[in-house]
DNA sequence: AAAATAGTTGACTGATTAGTCTAGACGGGT
DNA sequence: ACCCGTCTAGACTAATCAGTCAACTATTTT
C-alpha cells in the first residue's frame, strides 16, 4: 500500500482553525485547501463534502482534547480541583489563541453546532455525541464530590448538565463580547452553581 | 412627503425569521427579499448592507420583546415568579415555532452573535447591547428576591450573569439537540442556581 | 521492472453571492 | 394638474461558491 499522506490531518486542522476563528458558513472549501496546502482534488479525495470534513475535524479535535481531559479529570485528583484545573486550562488556551488571532473564540462545538444544527444532520450529530462524552467528566467529578460530602448533589447528572450549560453559556458570551474576563472567575461561579462550601477545594 | 411603506419592517421580519431558523451565513439577501416580497433595489434603498439589516432586525425584535419583558418582570410580580413566567413564556414560544418549522431555535441573539462576532462589528455590538438590556431584568428580580430573603445573593449583578449564562447555554444546547425537554424544567434549575429554598416561589 | 494502489493536480461547471445602477412608479402637498 | 421626495423594478457585475473529473505522479508489493 503505497504512499502515505498527512493531508487528511492537515485538512481537518485547517478546517477547525478557520471555522473556530470565523464560522462554518464563511469558511470556504477553497480557503481550507489553501491553508492546508492542498488542491481541490485532494480535498474531495478524502472527504465527500464540506459537511463531512467538518464532522471529521470536530472528531479529530475531540481526540486531541480527550488526552487532556483524561488527565485533568483523573480520579486521582480531588473532585472539585478537577474543575479548577479544567477551567484554568481552557482559559489559558483561549488566552493563547487570542494572542494569535485577536479574538476570544469560545467553544467551537457550540459555535459551529449552533450555526449548522438546523441544516446539517451530520455535523449536528457529531457535536451532540461529543457533548455527551464531555459531560461525563463533569458528572463523575460531581458524583465523587457528592460522595465526599463536598457538595450536595443527589442527582449528579442533572447538576452536570446545569454546570455544563452554564459554562458553555459563559464561553459563548465571552466570544460574543470578546472578553476573556468572563472566564477568569469561572471557577468561583462553578463552585457557587455546585453549591460548594467556600474553600471546599482547598480544605478537603 | 409622499408614500409610506412597510417594506422596512417586512425586510427585518423576513431576515430575522430566516436567520433564526437557519443562520446568518446561509441567509442570502435574495432569500430575504423573496420572503419579504421585495426587490433588490428596495433592500438596498433601506439598508446599506446585509450586516446593517441584521443589526436593525435584531433591534426590531428586541423592541417587540421589550413589551413582554416589561410585563413579565413587572415589580408587581413576586420576584422569583417573574423568572417562572419568563421561562414559561420562552418555552411556549419556542414550542410554537417548533410546530411551524420543526426545530427548536434557541436564542437568535446567541446563535447569530456567536456566528458573526469575530467578523462583524456592527452586529456584534448590537447583540452585546441587547444582552446588556436583557440582563437588567434578571438583575433587578434577583435584587428584589434577595431583599425579601427568598435567596441569598449579596451580588445581584454577578448572580444575574451566572443565571443568564446558564439559561443561554441551555437554549443553545436545546437548539443543537433539537430538544425542547431541556427547557421544560429550567424553572427548577434556575431556582437551584439562585439558591432558592424549595417552594420559595409558592410560599412567599 | 511492472503492476497496483494511494494520492495529487488544476481546469472546469453552473449556481449563487453581495452589492450597483438607472429608469420609472407612486402619492401627498401645493 | 403638476411637482418632488419616497420608494420600487429588475437587469447587471464580478467574485465566489461547492463540487466534478480525467489525467497524472509517487510509492510499495510482487
Amino acid at each position: 500500500m503505497p504512499r502515505v499522506s498527512d493531508m487528511k490531518k492537515r485538512l481537518t486542522d485547517a478546517a477547525l482553525d478557520l471555522m473556530w476563528e470565523n464560522s462554518y458558513g464563511t469558511t470556504s472549501v477553497d480557503a481550507i485547501c489553501e491553508r492546508a496546502g492542498a488542491k481541490k482534488g485532494s480535498f474531495y479525495y478524502f472527504f465527500k463534502s464540506k459537511s463531512e470534513l467538518t464532522a471529521a475535524a470536530l472528531e479529530a479535535e475531540w481526540n486531541k482534547n480527550k488526552v487532556n481531559m483524561d488527565a485533568l479529570f483523573s480520579p486521582t485528583i480531588p473532585p472539585l480541583e478537577r474543575f479548577d484545573r479544567y477551567f484554568d486550562h481552557v482559559h489559558d488556551r483561549l488566552a493563547e489563541l487570542q494572542r494569535e488571532c485577536g479574538s476570544i473564540l469560545g467553544c467551537p462545538l457550540l459555535s459551529i453546532g449552533s450555526e449548522v444544527s438546523t441544516q446539517d444532520k451530520v455535523v449536528r450529530d457529531t457535536v451532540d455525541r461529543i457533548f455527551d462524552r464531555k459531560i461525563k467528566y463533569f458528572e463523575s467529578a460531581i458524583r465523587d464530590a457528592h460522595a465526599q460530602g463536598l457538595i450536595d448533589a443527589p442527582d449528579p447528572q442533572a447538576k452536570a448538565k446545569t454546570l455544563f450549560a452554564c459554562y458553555h453559556g459563559t464561553l459563548a458570551q465571552a466570544r460574543i463580547q470578546n472578553d476573556l474576563e468572563l472566564l477568569r472567575n469561572f471557577k468561583e461561579i462553578a463552585m457557587d452553581v455546585l453549591g460548594a462550601k467556600p474553600a471546599a477545594t482547598a480544605s478537603s
